[in-house]
DNA sequence: TGTGGAGTCGAAAACGGTTTCGACTCTTAA
DNA sequence: TTAAGAGTCGAAACCGTTTTCGACTCCACA
């Protein structure tokens, strides 16, 4: 690898001109930089980023902090989505991103002990249990952070419109005429909470009285525990005309279990689902959901925390990220009648 | 941040002795040994790795190359899978990931370049058009590199048994009775001529005469270029009576497409599908497909990789992972009479 | 003729580690 | 009594940059 003394030697300077042309600054002939920039492509010299960070401080590494739990990481399409957008926007910027983990080649290590090592500019969060105390810790630190999707004192948030979306999702079936509606909600996190939100204030709306049977645990993207939810659901005497599951995949594990069941989907219960990702385009009917503005909700989480990184400081801003409803097939009126335990 | 020089301070001996005591070197008494130790924990202390890596040449992170033609990046849920398990074998040995990217920050820049820059310790090269230049320069370079279904004299290789994954595909689909079989194959790439030879094999060990029109061009993963297959091979006067997809996705567009035609399915045309990932499992009837092993493919990929660097060496060793038939609903025996012109 | 300032440049310190090699002390064996 | 060797430790160089600050030249102007 050719250094900047090499390329002082061959140009009869010093490295520190060397550096201040490569650089850019002023204090150097115009004439020097230019032979110095020339000899130095010449010799195919390229910046050593280790060594630059050990006197600047700044390694143009961005952490990122993508975990679930279901576990499914990086391979949940949501997530992969987000993570996608982030690093396109951290790269435009000229910036890498580093995934952070607790245990490093078997060694534990917290979430900020990692960044401390690599010495991360800055960190971008989503998918994650929040309440963890090593997410806490970090969010504490100085080092700056943006989460996606939760709400802190201590940080700038990037936030789907969860509220707006569940209401509104809420509010088509109720145009459609449902009033029997079950809510399949996942995790007990902050996202869930506003979502629940969002579905009481657009049953309250429309005057529909909420009841406690109309929420039913599940939990995000597990196939079993939409099975179990859907199986719960179908033991009742008298059966709603819609559920909402937590995401997508839930949606499709629904129906096909609906399906199982001998439920006609949306003939005899309409679905509705969250996250608009493709495979929901992919089943027929195609699946009504939420779309999430996966791309924008990392392009923002990214560029917030280059800005924040940039500028040495925290601060607590949230920025809130639209969702569409995307009409699919699998809603319709509901029959006049409810039917009761449809089970032939 | 505290230094060693700060632990150095607090024990009252030197540097190089603290540097000695945490890495466990032998020339350093058990007393003060521990006696470090003890004072770097209760300090808080947290080596540097750009200051370390600048005097070792080890940044103990290696470089992920993971692009397709699609552009669907890390969304696809093959390369997640893959890429999800590279990086947990990689933790798990001390390494952190970084994606290499030509374009960094405005400035275009091989991905060699980006290597050196970061210096990256090896790198792991996957879903990629590897004919570009850049690519054969980084495989020619003296950075270990591995790569994923791809053949090269100039780097290790792990394969999925492509050849024998089209292969089972096709001997099953003879086997339920097919003889009209059509393959609408992917980019034209390393992997995609290895399926085409599965494909030919498992046709001329049954006997079956190979034609031209049982090879159809489509793309992998793209909605549309299925739809447009399969819109061509419906023009036929004669149709197959199964067909088989560049990949799962392909496969499901495909269905919907046939649908849409008034094809069913599996009942008029059987289709497979290839890699078997989740999708598959969430469409009714579920897709018969083969079933890539994306973990072992990635911790395979990470483990070669990690051996590579740790061994300051290149080798062109080739790893094949084995590949698995999962039999679904969308293929049944063909009707004895193939069908002509089922449009009404 | 002297002075001040603008324009250039480089010596050297700093960033935070690792590693070589010499020095020193203490045993042990001849 | 001495020499050799084992056990400990630290000074200093090194990795490849950035950045400060002083020095030097040259020119314009009083």
């Amino acid at each position: 690898m050719v250094t900047i003394y090499d390329i002082a030697n061959a140009c009869g300077c010093s490295s520190a001109t060397v550096s201040k042309a490569l650089n850019n600054y002023s204090d150097v002939n115009i004439n020097t930089k230019e032979r110095i920039i020339k000899k130095a492509k010449e010799m195919g010299f390229v910046p050593n980023l280790q060594a630059r960070a050990l006197s600047t401080k700044r390694t143009w590494n961005i952490g990122v902090l993508f975990e679930d739990k279901s576990n499914s990481g990086l391979t949940h399409y949501y997530f992969s989505q987000v993570l996608q957008a982030v690093k396109e926007q951290a790269e435009e910027k000229g910036y890498d991103i580093t995934f952070i983990s607790k245990n490093l080649g078997g060694v534990e290590m917290s979430y900020l002990e990692h960044c401390n090592r690599r010495n991360i500019d800055g960190v971008v969060i989503a998918c994650i249990d929040f309440e963890d105390q090593q997410v806490q810790q970090l969010m504490e630190s100085n080092i700056p952070v943006v989460v996606i999707d939760y709400d802190s004192e201590h940080v700038s948030a990037i936030m789907s419109d969860n509220v707006r979306g569940i209401y509104e999702l809420t509010h088509y079936m109720i145009s459609l005429g449902h009033r029997d509606i079950v809510y399949a909600y996942g995790h007990e996190v902050f996202v869930t909470e506003e979502r629940i939100r969002g579905f009481k204030k657009a049953l309250e709306e429309a005057k529909i009285p909420f009841t406690e049977d109309m929420l039913v645990k599940s939990r995000y993207s597990e196939k079993q525990a939409n099975i179990d939810a859907v199986t719960e659901i179908l033991k009742r005497d008298q059966l709603p005309t819609a559920i909402l599951f937590p995401d997508d995949y839930s949606a499709i594990w629904g129906i096909n279990a609906l399906r199982n069941n001998g439920i006609k989907v949306p003939e005899e219960i309409s679905v509705g689902g969250f996250d608009g990702v493709e495979i929901g385009e992919m089943i027929f009917p195609r699946l009504t959901t939420i779309r999430q503005n996966t791309t924008r909700l990392g392009k923002e989480a990214s560029l917030k925390c280059i800005q924040l990184l940039e500028s040495k400081s925290k601060d607590n801003t949230k920025i809130t990220v639209g969702v569409e409803l995307i009409p699919g097939g699998t809603c319709m009126a509901p029959r006049l009648l409810p039917c009761k335990s449809p089970r032939r």
